[in-house]
Parts: C-alpha cells; sequence; structure tokens
DNA sequence: CTGAAAGCGCTTACAG
DNA sequence: CTGAAAGCGCTTACAG
C-alpha cells in the first residue's frame, strides 16, 4: 500500500486537516507544525494522490488540447510547446485527435474527455459555431485557430485573412500573375481554408487579378495533398507560375512534385505557405510563408484557459484574442 | 451536480450493485433488469465518473510515453499512432517530454505522472539500465526505441546496430569512401546514438575502410544540429562525399546546409538518415533513409505494456521484441 | 492555528 | 441474480 496522509498525520501526531493545510500552503500554520509535518512527509515518503484529491476538489490539473491529427507539424509543434508552457502552472495537456471527426469533435466536447479536463483548448474543425455554442458544456472552453466571431465564445486566432492576403501580395509583388492556392475548394469561406482562401482573393482584387477558379485545387492538408494538387494541375494544363499552399505541408508537398518534374522553384514556380513549421526554414529551397505567431497563440490561449478555470476572467461574453504575423520571406518565393 | 450511479439506481428502482453490474457488463443480471437501467442510464443522461472509478479500481485507463520532444517529428508520428491504437482498446495516452533531463525521466518513472498512468512506454535517454532498473516501480514499464539487453526488463526496439550497418554499407557499395557520420560522439557506445554508431563502425570494417575520427560530429537530433555538423565539417576542411545523419532531421539538416553552400546531393555528397520521417518522402531530393518499423514498434510494445496491465503477460523476467527495418533508397543516396 | 466529521462517486468483497 | 455496507484518499465546511 502507498503512503496516505493519514500515515504522516499520524507520524506527525496531528489530525488529517493540518496534513492537509501544510500540503496546500495554508497561511496560518505554526512554524513548529509545518516542519513537524513536512518532517514526516520526507520520512515517509509520501506523495498525494492525485484521483482522490481531484475527486474531492473536482479539479484535475489537466487541460486537453483537441486537435486534427499530432503528426502534422503544426499541431506537434503546438502541443509541445503547450505542454511546456502549462507545466508551468502545474497542469498537464491531455490530447486528443480528432482527424476532423464530427462525432469525435462532440464525444471531446462532451464526453468523458471533458471530465477528466478543467478546460479545453479546441480546435473546431468540423462543428459550426452553433454547435460548439450548444454543447459547450460548463467547463471553461477555448477556441483555437478558427477566426469565429462570436460574442459568446472565447477564440484565440491568428489573422488568417490579412496574413493570407499579405503572402499573396507578396507573390503579385513579385511579378507573379497565375497563383495557384492548393488546399481549399472554391465555395470554401470558413475556417482556415475559407479564410485564407477570402485573403487570397482579397489580394488578388487588391492589385486588379483576375480570380481564376481554374487555379483553386483541394486536397488533404498533407504534404501528398499538395503534391497531388500540383500533378493534378501539371496534368491537366493549367498554366501557373505560383502556388500558395495553405499551409506549409502542403507548399512543401507541392514543391516537391515540381521539383521532381523537373519545374524550377522559384524559376519557374514560386512557392509559398502559411504556418512557419520547423522545416520551412530548412527545405531546399527554403519556404517562403507566414508565421502566424505560434507562440503568441500558445502563451495566450493558455492564459485566458488558466483564467477561466481559476475564476481570475469573469467576463461573461467571449473573449478575442488575435495573434501577430509576419510573413517570412526565403529562397522559394523572395 | 452532474448524474450519479445513486441517481440511475432510483430511477430504476435497484441497488447501486446492479447498477455497476450493468455498467461492467457483469454477466448474471436478468434481462428485465439490465433493460430497466439502461433506460434509466438513458433518460438520465448519466455518464460514469472515470475520477471515482479509478481511486476505487486503482486503474486510470491511461498510459503513459514518455519522450524527449513531442515536436520532434518521429516523436509525433509515433505519438500519434499510439494514441489511435491504445484508443481501440479504450486507453488515452499523456504524453511527458523529458528533454532528455535524468531529473525529469527519474520524475516520470517515480512520481506523479506515474501515479496518473497504468504503465508506462518510457524512451530512457539519460538514464542507464540501472537506474531505470531500480526505480522502476510496481507498475507494468515498457522501454522504448534502445536495445538494452536487460534480462529483468521489457524492451521493444529497433535493430539500431544492423540497420545503420546497413545503410552505411548501402554508401560504400555505391562508391563512397568518406561517410561523415553526424549526431554521435567517438566515445558514444549506448542508446540510439552508440549504437547506431557501432552498425556504422561494423559496415566500415566490413568493406576494409578506415575509421576516421575526423568525420565524426557530434550535435543536437534536430535540424540545425546537421547543419551545424555540416558546416563545421566544410570549416576545417576535412574532405567527405557522403553524410550519415544519425536520424532524418539531422540528415535533412545537413542536406540543407549542403545545398546552401552549393556542394550538390547526391552528386558531390551522397546523404543518408534513419527514422523514414513522412518528410523523408517529400524533400528535395528526397532521402534514403532506414525504415525502423515504427507501425510494428507501436503495435508490439503497446500490445505487450497492455498484456502486462492486464494480467495476460505473466513473464517473469523481461520480454524483448525486435522490430523488422527496412532500407529505403531515394533520391539522396541512389 | 488545529481537529473531528462528512462526503466526492464509484467498485469490491461479502451475503443471501 | 441482487442488495447493504465498507472504503479508495483526499478536501471542505464547520467548530472551537
Amino acid at each position: 500500500m502507498a503512503v496516505t496522509m493519514n500515515d504522516v498525520a499520524r507520524a506527525a501526531g496531528v489530525s488529517l486537516k493540518t496534513v492537509s493545510n501544510v500540503l496546500n500552503d495554508y497561511e496560518y500554520i505554526r512554524e513548529s507544525t509545518r516542519q513537524r509535518v513536512q518532517a514526516a512527509i520526507a520520512e515517509l515518503g509520501y506523495e498525494a494522490n492525485l484521483t482522490a484529491r481531484s475527486l474531492r476538489s473536482g479539479k484535475t490539473k489537466m487541460i486537453g488540447l483537441v486537435l486534427s491529427d499530432l503528426s502534422s507539424p503544426y499541431y506537434a509543434e503546438l502541443a509541445s510547446r503547450l505542454m511546456s508552457v502549462a507545466a508551468e502552472s502545474g497542469y498537464r495537456v491531455l490530447v486528443e485527435q480528432s482527424n476532423a471527426d464530427p462525432a469525435v469533435e462532440l464525444a471531446a466536447l462532451r464526453g468523458p474527455f471533458r471530465q477528466l479536463t478543467d478546460g479545453l483548448l479546441f480546435t473546431p474543425l468540423s462543428m459550426d459555431v452553433e454547435e460548439v455554442e450548444s454543447h459547450r458544456g460548463a467547463k471553461p472552453l477555448v477556441l483555437l485557430g478558427e477566426h469565429i466571431l462570436d460574442p459568446r465564445l472565447d477564440v484565440v486566432t491568428m489573422q488568417n485573412e490579412v496574413a493570407a492576403a499579405a503572402v499573396t501580395s507578396h507573390l503579385l509583388e513579385s511579378g507573379r500573375r497565375r497563383v495557384a492556392v492548393v488546399g481549399a475548394g472554391i465555395d470554401d469561406t470558413t475556417g482556415s481554408p475559407g479564410l485564407r482562401m477570402n485573403g487570397y482573393r482579397a489580394a488578388l482584387a487588391d492589385a486588379g487579378v483576375p480570380f481564376d477558379p481554374d487555379l483553386v485545387v483541394p486536397g488533404d492538408w498533407r504534404r501528398d495533398g499538395g503534391a497531388d494538387a500540383v500533378a493534378a494541375l501539371l496534368e491537366r494544363g493549367t498554366q501557373f507560375d505560383a502556388v500558395f499552399g495553405l499551409n506549409d505541408v502542403l507548399a512543401l508537398g507541392a514543391m516537391h512534385e515540381l521539383l521532381v518534374r523537373g519545374v524550377k522553384v522559384p524559376g519557374d514556380v514560386a512557392v509559398v505557405g502559411f504556418d512557419d513549421i520547423d522545416e520551412a526554414s530548412f527545405s531546399s529551397p527554403s519556404l517562403t510563408t507566414v508565421s502566424p505567431g505560434m507562440d503568441e497563440i500558445v502563451r495566450r490561449s493558455l492564459a485566458l484557459l488558466l483564467d477561466r478555470i481559476e475564476g481570475r476572467e469573469k467576463t461573461a461574453g467571449g473573449v478575442h484574442v488575435e495573434s501577430d504575423f509576419a510573413l517570412k520571406i526565403r529562397e522559394s518565393a523572395p
């Protein structure tokens, strides 16, 4: 059997409550008592039972992170940083992969996953605002990564539209006129794909370049999605002098396919992405992309969530946070 | 307040125990009773309180995964697959990043992290066999990724030495003679770096090529580690016609630095890695590497751990599992 | 400043 | 097949 608080209390000659007071840094304890208790703890090698503490207190000291796929570099980097930062405040992170499946997203919001965590950082991919709102439950919930301007929900987002417009404008200013966009359909207007598409269209309009639906190629946000999209463009003979991958892995997959087929990057076709994952600096050529301010997103979303959990943030409506972005100009689109 | 088993029992007109029996699929329950209970559960929207269940049963249905850094692609892919496979058996995965810090590794083995999990998948990076053995505790523990032939410990490993020898031999057979190795020191003989170094030396010996300490460059197992190592080699004027990055990100970082400095890959210098992360297929040039059988590692390590947790595997000594590997020959070293 | 008691919501022997 | 009781190890009012 493990050592319990009772054993400590007995060894120190005090009551359970006093041991609890020492463990929880209660202010008014006689110094001699505290030392006696701490000596007993050290001697017995006592460690608090977190499960019992959770059952009684209703807090797990864990936060949930719901994302589509942890093997995607952007999310892997996000999860890694979040874990490090959360640990500084004594919280662990429990990750749930939704694969953008509505049933899994719903379960993460309502089911056992929610029970195990004191609050959620949630990237909604298949649920819309109303669904999220109606199932959000009582515990704190901070949405991540989409620009949902709903006054009822806490949201931390990146500047999808403005940043996508900026990177598109960069291409146009460097003289490109036929910018293929990979990773969304023509009809997408919401979520990260849609918002980045909006930015793309806005930049075209700004420059007086007509929008051409032939240049829009849907695709899964993975390397092979980018490669397949470029293959399709080339095979159907669509002319283009630049590719905007709506995230970095799409762009890197696209770039790979171009190079394999002997298309020069950036000589023949410039390539840009979105995310600034670590790999973007080390690909050949290195990738021009948007840094969406991940560090800021991690820190501020966690701060907001912990403020909600610990009752410091009491705003009735949703709090909205938007991170700064930066254009990273590298070899693939100078 | 949440709905409890007591509420269900009252609504169904049965005792607590009967509700528990229904929830835990106890065999001998009258069909009519079961239906009454299930109707009450559905009507009240009852969900079991996992914390209470854990406190009483001593099981959390979580397994721990201890690795150095979740943002590293190899570990991100491993964690992602493990979560998916574990979910099939009703287990969640709690990840702990050690950053190869001995204090964190020790804490993961003995502290609260251990308490929260029913068993551990542990990649020891700074602890040696004896330390692990002496702190392993009572709960199941399966070591990952190193070839520690200790009869007391469960280990699932890849064929570090043989695979490293194979990929080195591939370079030698293609005519390379000056193979730089990046990511280990001359004195490393244990852990993944040491074992892969052993394989490298064995392949050289096999081919009658002398070992040259000047070709060995230590470096952090990250992209910038590989880039820095190649920069150092070039700047001190060491001649080499191939680079073996001891893992893929090292190799990709090295390749990037070579290309930036105008060294042709594979024309002037061939590059190989180890891990076969997703990116290895999509870099330019694509990366020749070793696929260490991650899928097999994930499935078999989880199976072994769950067999220990659930009492199906009772072997007193350690069980040893070794995954198959495959050489993936791509453009960087044809 | 410290203590005695209750109770968080389950599962687990023990009975019958 | 089902029930009444105990108890997992804590925290939390409530007293004094």
